[in-house]
DNA sequence: ATTAATTTTTAGGCAAGGCTAAAAAATAAT
DNA sequence: ATTATTTTTTAGCCTTGCCTAAAAATTAAT
């Protein structure tokens, strides 16, 4: 049997592997474990053949290893659209419960839970649901941050850590699929003002950096 | 937090509970462990005050250790109960299941669940869903074993451990409120005839201890 | 009332997964 | 090119839960 530790390693890594190289001390930092412990169940994961690790170089999943990740993310996702979906979870609240189940449903929960939503590739917060095989639905987005003054963009995935955050997105209502016009942008990283929905907004960095959107075409609007 | 060892020891120990001692063997064989650990454990447990131990004598939960027992005992049968309600497993599939998940769901996943399933007061296998505040739904039930020739009774509940006879019992059409009548039974825990929806069946003593059944009253049917 | 059989406990170990404190390696700064 | 700083690893220890083998207590049988 792969335990929930493993598991939660694997995961994290695997989520780490888009920005730059895997370090021991940032994976003690997202599990919130000390760096001692880190480089300990790296060398037991390297034995399990689930990753690569080189002492001070860090660490790759093998595609075993990538497996556990995308099954552990795949329940994960499916977990938080159900609870939102079918039991009537807020968006805020589906992340802790989802981060628990993931590693203790069945295959068999995976699937009826895939079907009764209907096959889905996204999930409540716009992330992508892997299939089976490993398959990654497309999504062309990028960091709200990188607007620029007169972009009209839509959200299309909001970071799911953090539920505060998510509550103050909903109240001022940026949730996923709404579109906003990106009105102004200050130097070093400052403030988008921003309209939603006829308000004008501010978002800074902190709040900014957990939105990913994609430029409304000029197409969509008139085929609309 | 409290582990899913502890919860495991304590919840088997509330079951037995019920048929005399608790004794460190009886736990050990049900959980599939070595008398060894469980003395090591049960020493564990009373200095939590989740019960009382006395060496050599048998064991009993405190208040606190039941409280646990009662909360876990209900996850399981609230969980079962959706499982075959709203996920439309069958009734063989959902203890295995039920058994993994009942460590791992919030308050609130509880909460969802018994309001989606109505405030039941019986899992698919009729066994009482304990209340919130400890209250234990009152069934006045007895073994089928128990019954004699001519007895008219329903199936009222069934163990739900053992999802091979849970099959079976499917196969033969005892399932859930389903009523039989009597016809014969042999002597030394020897097998009933039964008639159940007009065909007659064996019961033997491995079959017939899964099974509790109360009498169908006559005004029950003239009512009916 | 002893002996035999059974049950339970003790003693000592092991693997997972954490921790702290100290050593070593890598990187950055003068 | 050294020194200082940061990162990573080692070493050693702890808790949880499990194990086996041996000792002790209890219960059953003569």
């Amino acid at each position: 049997m792969i335990s929930q530790a493993t598991e939660d390693y694997i995961k994290i890594i695997y989520k780490m592997k888009g920005n730059g190289t895997v370090t021991t001390n940032s994976i003690a930092k997202a599990l919130n474990v000390t760096s001692a412990s880190v480089t300990n169940m790296l060398k037991r994961l390297a034995e399990m053949r689930l990753l690569k690790y080189t002492s001070y170089k860090g660490v790759k999943l093998t595609k075993a290893g990538e497996k556990i990740a995308l099954e552990v993310i795949r329940h994960h996702r499916l977990i938080e659209l159900y609870l939102s979906e079918i039991m009537g979870y807020t968006w805020d609240e589906v992340h802790d419960e989802a981060e628990r189940l993931e590693h203790h449903i069945s295959e068999q929960f995976e699937e009826k839970i895939f079907n009764m939503l209907g096959s889905p590739e996204f999930d409540p917060h716009g992330a992508p649901i892997t299939s089976k095989n490993g398959n990654i639905p497309k999504n062309e987005i990028s960091p709200l941050t990188d607007c620029a003054p007169g972009d009209y963009v839509r959200i299309e995935r909001v970071s799911d850590a953090d539920p505060e955050m998510l509550r103050y997105l909903s109240e001022i209502g940026l949730v996923l699929m709404v579109e906003i016009k990106i009105l102004s942008k200050e130097p070093f990283n400052g403030p988008l003002t921003v309209n939603v929905g006829g308000t004008e907004r501010m978002i800074w960095d902190e709040v900014g950096k957990n939105i990913y959107v994609a430029p409304v075409l000029s197409n969509d609007k008139v085929e609309a």
